[in-house]
DNA sequence: TCTATTTGTGTAAAATCAACACAAAGTAAG
DNA sequence: CTTACTTTGTGTTGATTTTACACAAATAGA
């Protein structure tokens, strides 16, 4: 048997959006040497637990959260002494989450959860500050190719909603009537016959959702997703 | 301590480019229950070895390889049986090389070690057709927005020689005209003032070189490499 | 010297992108 | 109820980029 003593986490950088604000779930420790500090959810995998397995029940356990989308981003092991403890590498997973579906608890192990603006965001354990830096230019670039920012808004929003979060995320002014051409022309943002009024003053809009039977079948079709101006 | 045990291995797609085919690496074990059968390059790694220098020393050790380009894919941990002797977790790692740089040498575990045409790869084993097609995948996708095609092929090579290794690698057509504007509009790859005949009849063609400092000038310029062709 | 092969080059039509302004529908305040 | 303010909704034009396409120059081999 081969002599190897090194442990498995995996952790993951939930991304949250609301009102023009990106947010980062945090966890605060409740015990061991990082108690009280603020570090990603995530923990040890069980021997006999699909890596996808353990960071649903991480977040579950941590935050009471079940996310929209969930892919692996990278595993972080070229540091040996990124945990002090012993060695421990980590998977981590890129998660986003529409934040108005949950409220957060901290249940098991975790002092706290909290959402983080990313540009708030405490110095954080381990080597989590560089696993959010990978995650949010994962974010950033994804965006543009992929339809993963509807994942942040309700399952109905509206185009003012999804302009935002494209102008918040990607940090960038965007045309807004380029934008809704754009966006449309692809088909796969169908408009509903709903009109709601905003809370504040202004011409009420109508709502829209993202059609994703539409959108797989297009993939098929080797349709190409692609948000980018100048 | 956390009682977990789960072996950690690092594994890497070795590509491989030449005349119009593209080549996969792939050993074939000496020992143990999978004996003569063929799998990727790769390992457990050490108590105290970053992840990726893992990847070069069972490179070195299995192959004789050093490769141009070495980044991490994906970490293979949701099936928990993909090694029936005890549970492993592989961190595939993704590489170019030009296969004309090495003699392939299987020295220390490995009975062969061989360059596969993608299209006859034999059944590798574990789940090393999966990482094999997730590569493949990615390379595919890369080569359109990364200059990481010049990885494969020699310093100085001829514009035909570019222009066929993205039409094998993606599978179409390009106009060759096209391409050659493209290409020389980036900036980013030289004109060498060697011309070289070659072993054909044909017209003597102008070598040319990729212009590494060039494009890491422009990345900070905010500069998009993008190849791609109706 | 004739044929076959490969390199090297420009242009015109089509499609896409970028920039830009004003009317419609509501709220808030006087 | 009128006015000021805010937000939604919508088309066109010029600039840029992309696509499609053909022929001459240089060599090898017969």
């Amino acid at each position: 048997m081969i002599d190897q003593n090194i442990k498995i986490a995996v952790d993951a950088i939930v991304f949250g959006y609301e009102k023009g604000t990106l947010y980062v779930l945090a966890i605060q420790q409740r015990f061991g040497k990082l108690a009280d500090s603020w570090v990603l959810p995530g923990g040890f995998i069980l021997n006999d637990e699909p890596l996808i397995n353990a960071v649903e029940r991480e977040l579950k356990e941590e935050a009471g959260i079940a996310v929209n989308y969930l892919e692996q981003l990278g595993t972080f092991g070229d540091n040996v002494n990124r945990d002090d403890r012993f060695r421990v590498i980590s998977v981590a997973y890129f998660a986003l989450v529409n934040p108005k579906n949950f409220v957060l608890k901290a249940d098991t192990d975790a002092k706290d959860a909290k959402w983080f603006p990313i540009n708030e965001i405490p110095k954080l354990g381990f080597d989590h500050d560089d696993m959010v830096k990978l995650a949010h230019q994962r974010l950033k670039s994804k965006l543009t190719y992929q339809p993963i920012g509807f994942d942040l808004l309700d399952a109905e929003f509206l185009f003012s909603d999804l302009e935002n979060l494209y102008c918040t995320i990607l940090e960038q002014d965007i045309d807004r009537r380029n934008f809704r051409k754009k966006i449309l022309s692809f088909g796969i943002v169908k408009e509903t016959n709903k009109v709601v009024k905003i809370g504040v003053s202004g011409r009420p809009g109508k709502l829209f959702s993202f059609d994703k039977p539409k959108y797989n079948q297009l993939l098929k079709e080797n349709f190409q997703f692609d948000i980018r101006f100048a």
